[in-house]
DNA sequence: ATTTAAAATGAATGATTGTTCATTTAGTTT
DNA sequence: AAACTAAATGAACAATCATTCATTTTAAAT
């Protein structure tokens, strides 16, 4: 009789900050088994045992299923969006905060491969708002590498071009490293992949001035990458 | 009585070049619903019934759903596997036969977006050996795209690099059209990412030999692309 | 202690759906 | 046209699971 009261008062104020604990058990459970063995293979049984209670709890804390998958995927995508602007704040020349940006998502990538793909794999099955919500959150983590680019450009030291299709570039290569592991990894560690990305990304736009000035950063030793 | 033979007969040839126009409607429609419902939200049903058939005959032509899942990812990879060479094919000069793969494999993925990601989506949800051979496909296709850039690089025209992590990252930024097509194709058509694409690629890999040589292909207006 | 409320349980429900198979229909052979 | 085979049907089966809710347990408040 209480449940139904105590969901909506949870629920609803779906912003959600403030998880409870349990909650937060709910969603690690199921994102490790949505990651390990997909979305419609896991059930709520399993997730709540994992979680150390019982199925019919789940619904104390989270509307339904698919609000797990919602709450596994953003969570994801915000570990991004805490990692990348962690790493840029750390350097002051554009080219190594665009270095530092592209190597802190291949880092976050590399560190939950599988979470990774959750996004490419499921984000379709949810109704609209919840992908609005989704889709967002990619575009602001994105919008923090255009920006790397952008000052990159303003500075001299990158070519025109079209900045949000390049991050997007940036993006999609970081992503490959999951979405290909199973082969990558046979022919790489991920710093070198990391490392021929970005060389990849410099020896296409960078200037003649860029060039003279990453030659530079590069033998002051700066802590490049 | 009858059909559990017939059944082996069809299925047990598994290697199958001549499908019979039954399978092949059961197959098409099944990647036209698993491609725009998904798997999961698609039922034997629906796909009889777009086939113009009764449910119970998919199971004459099928082992079963999952057998429709590998055979609609399949046939994906293999149009790229027809269309690549057929496209690069067309030219002599390793510059151009490069720029035809990436361009070729661009305008598949362009063609049937949806289609493309099903590989992406549920690769993971089939048995290992089914995995195998989707694997194979996909590193079948990409080794001729390795060996354009490998024809490139002994004539002098690319930089040394790591041939077969860079034909990765050649068909990452294709099917990103198709992965992240809701973002892209509103700041680009698909002819303008590519071009892009082939772009970045050239800036990066071309020697001052490779770029004079390029000049010249470009001057002579050569079917670029 | 007693009352009230919240948290948690887990068996039962209900809906879905892949698959089977007894039966019918269509086509071929003799 | 009769006999036989293959193709096709679709109702029925069996299994699976997300979800609910009557009930119990735990904690807080009076």
């Amino acid at each position: 009789m209480s449940n139904l009261s105590s969901v909506n008062q949870r629920t609803l104020k779906a912003g959600n900050d403030m998880m409870s604990d349990r909650r937060q058990k709910f969603v690690a459970a199921a994102t490790e088994l949505f990651s390990n063995n997909g979305f419609h293979e896991t059930t709520v049984k399993q997730i709540a045992e994992k979680a150390g209670a019982s199925p019919g709890l789940v619904y104390n804390y989270v509307r339904d299923k698919e609000e797990l998958l919602l709450l596994a995927i953003t969570g994801v995508l915000e570990s991004y969006k805490e990692e990348v602007p962690k790493a840029v704040s750390l350097h002051d020349d554009p080219i190594l905060r665009f270095s530092a940006a592209l190597s802190a998502y291949v880092r976050v990538v590399a560190d939950k491969p599988k979470a990774t793909l959750l996004a490419y794999r499921y984000t379709a099955i949810l109704p609209q708002p919840m992908r609005e919500r989704i889709k967002d959150l990619e575009v602001e983590t994105n919008q923090i590498i255009s920006d790397c680019i952008s000052a990159c450009i303003a500075a001299g030291y990158f070519k025109e071009t079209n900045v949000d299709v390049l991050s997007y570039r940036a993006v999609l290569l970081a992503h490959g490293w999951a979405l290909k592991s199973w082969r990558l990894s046979r022919l790489h560690g991920v710093e070198e992949y990391m490392n021929g990305t970005l060389d990849l990304f410099l020896a296409a736009l960078l200037t003649p001035n860029g060039q003279r000035h990453y030659k530079d950063l590069c033998e002051e030793g700066a802590a490049l990458r």
